[in-house]
DNA sequence: CAAATTATTCGCAAATATACGAACAGTTTT
DNA sequence: AAAACTGTTCGTATATTTGCGAATAATTTG
């Protein structure tokens, strides 16, 4: 049964996989961590952040799943960072989205706007 | 006791928190629909999305939280908008933490890049 | 005032997320 | 090869999220 019956849109998916990377502060931390030095060791990251060793490995793979990072295995330490390309364009797909939106409800013409 | 640990920072807490309210493709399907129309009554948005109207009343209730969005009650209807300046906000933040980052990775100067 | 309309809240079930320590795996150093 | 170092995975506990139908509330219509 080919009959997937497709509820949202891939671009809906898309944006809620990607903000779902950003929807919790202590993967905001990470990135900001990452953005930061451009490159960072798990272990480097492990010591700035309030929260177990294991519990990073999980956001981090989080965020890797999502795409936005990638981690290379350089023994003994793991070095990660920002996957550039992705991260581009999850840039692009919010300021878009937003963008549109705010555009659509300021529309001078025709458009019925919000008291 | 005033001694609360501020874990992350205030912007960190406010990028999660945005993105939280965009981590589910419904919503984003919501205000993809607010965003289209301006404007939009709960029994406008409950007939062009796959679930009960109860689960819509919730999460317009996560996207109201967040201050994404406004509701008024308007008998027997409630209205549902977007709310302009947070949502301006909330473009603005995102649109500088990808920017900020890429920028810092990119960077010519000094900066490690990743390989 | 009764009935209909609309949307929220409640109660519950199931799934997912978060967190930690212990155990494990892979390298490197001794 | 043993010990040390680094990071992941596992097992578990707890909290949060998601979803639905039933019950409720608030207003309008008959």
């Amino acid at each position: 049964m080919s009959t997937e019956i497709k509820k949202f849109t891939e671009r809906q998916e898309e944006i809620a996989n990607f903000a779902n990377a950003l929807a919790h502060p202590v993967r905001v931390a990470i990135l900001d961590l990452l953005a930061s030095k451009a490159c960072c060791y798990h272990g480097d990251m492990a010591d700035e952040l309030p929260i177990a060793n294991s519990t990073l490995s999980q956001h981090l793979k989080v965020l890797k799943d999502a795409g936005l990072i990638q981690g290379e295995i350089t023994p003994p330490k793991t070095k990660y960072c920002i996957h550039r390309d992705n991260y581009k364009k999850a840039g692009e797909i919010f300021s878009f989205f937003f963008e549109n939106a705010l555009e659509t409800t300021f529309s001078e013409e025709g458009v019925i706007l919000c008291s």
